[in-house]
DNA sequence: GATTATCATTGACTTAAGTCAACCACAGAA
DNA sequence: TTCTGTGGTTGACTTAAGTCAATGATAATC
């Protein structure tokens, strides 16, 4: 770890939405206080069940939380790239991580200290109500997937997933897969076989058209109506 | 809706694990933005969708956060008692409420309309805290409620519920199922009938007793053993 | 006290999705 | 180049858990 008190941090900081809009003076503060640190590929960057004394934020690079089964099934809660933060859980509510982090690039992270951090949140009204909305978005994205889990099949969940690239991509009816189809197996709940096949299922009922991690998307209403009601 | 500034609010609220230690000044502030309702058993509070004016605190009786398929299946998010604060979500991350909220006995609620919470907030850094500590709790149950729903099998989530009611009754090794099996279940992610042959199974592989609502727990180790690998 | 609902249990059956195994394509290393 | 590892696909099979239906047991209402 290195700390980094150079001016291009305050910048970066003071344009992610966790602090946008703070005062100068605390964002130097809040840059005083932070460490630069960089993570290879499939590092470890905490795991379930470590004291949290900080959290993060990605500055470079992608970052994957998720659990695993004493068996290896692995579940990943959210895929964080630049400008996200994670691992707050423990800096408010005590204890230890509930998930695993790990490195999916070469990342460069911020790791803000816990006691520090706390003393700024607590002189800093915006940035409190700033941390706040971002935890009840965080709750909003986890009742989604909860509800994907318990309440829609694995066909209902992909589409889903398509139509949040398509939105998020903006660029119409054309998508990217973000993640290996493992990866994103795991980000839903379920196995690469059962994914490559309901890709496949998808292509066959004339809804979308697959060609590797690029998909387009053909029925719009159809993968719409299968993501709602959650299965066919 | 009725506004009610008496000073027994005032009292209740100061032992709110939410407001407690704030200023007297800042709680007589709170219990005059606070309306007490009522709502009847099985009233509906909130549902999905509804714009978030404000949120509640359970002043008696017991509510249920839950979302439902379109064919009806429910999935219970949380069952909230006495003190603790529900609704929260939109207030700090706008939009509308998540899942749906009813009462499931009848119940007194407090609620605290948005704009004037917000301000409190702001002016008030210990709240602020109180606030992030309680939404951070949240995240980590619901991580463990993704955990569960992905990665262990029913008897292995029924399993970690006896032994959190167990912990939470603290009698023993004899311990009150809080709801009904139906109700149960759905907090499960499973339904009536899968819940009645597990709770079955588990007695005959002799892990519990069952007697109607009463549990007794014959075979900790055992339970501890399926909670953790999810699965006999 | 009789009559509806609601809840709980059990059996027979179906099904979504997981397991296991084989195979292919491709990328990076030796 | 050839090897080795990783990721993806497909087929055959198994299984956990859901569906449907019948029956009992309470509990709530008239």
């Amino acid at each position: 770890m290195i700390a980094n008190k150079d001016k291009s941090l305050v910048k970066w900081l003071g344009e992610t939405s966790l602090f946008v809009g703070m005062e100068e003076q605390h964002l130097r503060k809040l840059s005083g206080i932070a460490m630069v640190v960089s993570y290879k590929r499939r590092a470890t960057i905490f795991s379930e069940g470590d004291p949290g004394n900080g959290f993060y934020l990605v500055k470079e690079g992608k970052v994957k939380i998720f659990m695993i089964s004493p068996d290896g099934k692995e579940q990943i809660l959210h895929i964080f790239g630049p400008g996200a933060p994670f691992g707050e859980v423990p800096v408010f509510a005590g204890q230890s991580f509930p998930a695993h982090a790990v490195a999916l690039e070469n990342s460069r992270l911020v790791f803000l200290p816990r006691d520090d951090f706390v003393a700024l949140v607590a002189a800093n009204p915006a940035l409190a109500l700033n941390l706040l909305a971002a935890l009840s978005q965080r709750l909003r994205q986890f009742t989604k997937m909860i509800d994907a889990l318990s309440l829609k099949e694995v066909p209902g969940r992909l589409a889903a997933h398509l139509l949040y690239l398509s939105e998020k991509q903006a660029a119409g009816d054309h998508l990217q897969l973000e993640l290996s189809k493992t990866q994103l197996a795991s980000l839903l709940g379920t196995i690469p076989e059962t994914l490559s096949r309901m890709l496949s299922k998808l292509q066959r009922e004339g809804l979308i058209v697959i060609k590797g991690a690029s998909i387009s998307i053909v029925d719009r209403e159809g993968l719409v109506d299968l993501a709602e009601i959650g299965k066919f």
